[in-house]
RNA sequence: GGUCCCGUAGCUCAGUAGGAUAGAGCAAUUGAUUCCUAAUCAAUAGGUCGGUGGUUCGAAUCCACUCGGGAUCACCA
């Protein structure tokens, strides 16, 4: 256990209990927080404890303030416990427990800060689930960076992850792709097809998909009835167009376990599916029943009529509207296949479920949450989190793209552009719900006012700083072996206290990062631990005393090194989460 | 019309389970390079947290209403 904080939250937990506060009501003692203070003159750790307590206890704040402070002051490294405003309790511990906490860092390295949270957890993380007809477009990027940083932030704080991705290959757009592929195989055998008609997909990455067909089959499927040649080619183009999607993935660094196939729900064995297993379970639930739908409020839609359809009750799971399982001609709606696919998630274990989503699919969220209720019957957690839109600027210009000639900005050519660490990290430097704006130019710049590479010199620097002691003082054993015996006591100056308080935050980062699903707060505590590594180096600067390597001094350049190279792992710890490279050297 | 998201400094955004005097970066002004990479740092200035009311010891944060911006809305996937 290396988070201070929940350390302090614990304890006061249980003064807390000693105290034995008479209450009518229970004390409830989730409420209380240990957290930094905002203003570092209030010490190095407040809580919340004595006004959480008061009122349930009815007694005033401070008295409890009091009692528990009393019992803080016998603490181990506690030098000062005061009672502030309402009644904070501010705790300072002293440097020399600050800088015994650099060892921690020193002795785990990389994994300093995880596995403290997930407790082996089973979550699975669904996310990218792009629709196989075509390559990823930059509208997939976002999510496909935010499901894979959060899926490898719950895998650092201790949950047993599994990353999954929806392969929508059942459906008509299969079939559109199908003929569109047919087309392009025409093609290539020779016919002048002229323009793409209306309704088929125009893009030329379908031109290798037609050649591959006409290698392969020559011209038997020609002469063949649609119904020969459809799941031939249907096959050929899902497979061809999940391996461009997963070559696009690769290049951006996303990886999942599971690709699952929508269409393995549909297959019928033993006069079942996976999907008219799940609606008999419904059923059996009493939520399944047969009736119409009412028309949306409002604006009612002109061709709208009646029909009567199978249908899912989720207003009593939660949603404002029940849901159709079939469509009038009684073949399972796409909604269906989802319930099967929870219902199958269900089955192999998982406690909680987590989806990214574009935000086009807001009025989504409410019917999958409520299908993960009723499926599980609670045991299981559907959470949903929504990617609001990218929008693309070039020198401050939008970039203007149009979806229908089949001009997109492709994942890839931004991935190629600005590279895959930028991407990254910039999807990641905004909360996933907020619009973000992804300026080329801005991401490619080489300065401070791009986070990225801020955070990736910070990196650099300390390896640099490593390699210049090595020149300065060949004799000396800097390994990191080495490092974790230095006599950390010999940081004393505010600064380097300072950037160990920050690392000692790192812990609480991730917990409450992985407990929110916020990736993003990693990135910004990445910067802000950067910045304070630059504001110490540069401090060497003006006071050749801080600098870091002094070779008329072995244990303090020892010392030193220790605190940057503790730094340099928290950072490349961090970036690798976000899944950007942690360079050595940057020139 | 329903639902969801956003509204914080001139600009782009953080704000950690409701906590103390609301924080960064950019832009502006001033300063620091014989030096471990100036791709950096230090300092100054900048705010009715969209508005109104409520909940309470305490609200940018929770609730209600409201204004502005965006997304979405029955058999598609």
């Amino acid at each position: 256990m290396s988070n201070v904080f929940a350390i302090f939250e614990q304890r006061i937990k249980e003064f807390v209990q000693q105290l034995d506060l008479k209450s009518d009501v229970e004390l409830n003692l989730s409420r209380i927080t240990v957290e930094p203070p905002r203003d570092p003159a209030h010490g190095n750790l407040a809580s919340n404890a004595a006004m959480v307590l008061a009122k349930l206890a009815k007694q005033n704040p401070r008295a409890i303030a009091q009692l528990l402070a009393d019992k803080l002051s016998d603490e181990p490294n506690v030098t000062n416990v005061s009672i502030a405003g309402p009644g904070f309790i501010n705790i300072t511990l002293s440097d020399e427990y600050w800088v015994h906490h650099l060892k921690e860092v020193l002795d785990q390295g990389k994994s300093y800060g995880g596995n403290a949270t997930g407790d082996g957890l089973k979550v699975n993380v669904e996310y990218v689930s792009a629709n196989p007809t075509g390559p990823m477009h930059v509208g997939h990027c976002r999510g496909a960076v935010v499901g894979d940083a959060l899926a490898n932030l719950l895998s650092f704080a201790g949950y047993d992850v599994t990353r999954e991705y929806y392969t929508n290959d059942a459906g008509g757009q299969i079939e559109v792709l199908a003929r569109s592929a047919y087309l392009r195989y025409r093609e290539a055998l020779g016919e002048d097809i002229g323009a793409i008609p209306e309704g088929l997909y125009p893009g030329e990455y379908l031109i290798p998909l037609g050649e591959a067909l006409a290698k392969q089959h020559g011209e038997a499927l020609l002469k063949a009835d649609d119904e020969d040649w459809l799941p031939i080619v249907k096959k050929a183009s899902i497979d061809g167009m999940m391996g461009l999607i997963r070559a696009d993935l690769a290049a951006l660094g996303v990886h999942h376990d599971v690709f699952f196939s929508e269409r393995s729900l549909h297959k019928v064995e033993n006069g079942s599916s996976p999907i008219s297993r799940t609606v008999d379970r419904l059923t059996e639930m009493g939520l399944v029943y047969k009736g119409t739908l009412p028309p949306p409020k409002g604006a009612k839609p002109d061709d709208w009529e009646d029909r009567e359809q199978l249908l899912f009750r989720s207003t009593d799971v939660g949603d404002d509207m029940d849901r159709a399982l079939k469509k009038s001609n009684d073949d399972f709606t796409y909604f269906a296949a989802d319930v099967g696919y929870f219902h199958d998630k269900f089955d192999r274990g998982f406690k909680e479920m987590i989806l990214i989503l574009g935000a086009d699919h807001s009025g989504y969220v409410k019917r999958l949450e409520a299908v993960g209720r009723a499926i599980s019957d609670g045991a299981s957690k559907v959470t949903v989190r929504l990617c609001q839109l990218v929008k693309l600027f070039r020198e401050g210009q939008p970039v203007t793209m149009s979806k229908r000639s089949g001009n997109f900005i492709t994942l890839r050519e931004v991935v190629d552009e600005v590279g895959r660490d930028a991407v990254r990290f910039m999807m990641l430097y905004r909360k996933n719900d907020a619009p973000l704006d992804f300026d080329f130019a801005k991401v490619t710049e080489q300065s401070k006012d791009n986070p990225v590479f801020y955070v990736q010199y910070a990196h650099a620097r300390v390896y640099s700083v490593m390699r210049q002691a090595a020149r300065d003082m060949g004799d000396l054993d800097i390994s990191p072996n080495a490092l974790k015996k230095a006599d950390t006591s010999l940081l004393t100056d505010d600064g380097e206290i300072g950037i160990i308080k920050k690392m000692a935050e790192y812990p609480r980062v991730i917990d409450s990062a992985a407990r929110s699903h916020e990736p993003h707060r990693l990135a910004f505590y990445l910067y802000e631990l950067a910045s304070l590594l630059h504001s110490q180096w540069n401090k060497g600067r003006d006071l050749p005393d801080l600098r870091f390597i002094h070779q008329e001094n072995a244990p303090l350049t020892l010392a030193r090194l220790a605190l940057v190279y503790s730094v340099s792992c928290i950072l490349a710890s961090g970036l690798a989460i976000i899944g950007a490279d942690a360079p050595e050297e940057m020139r």
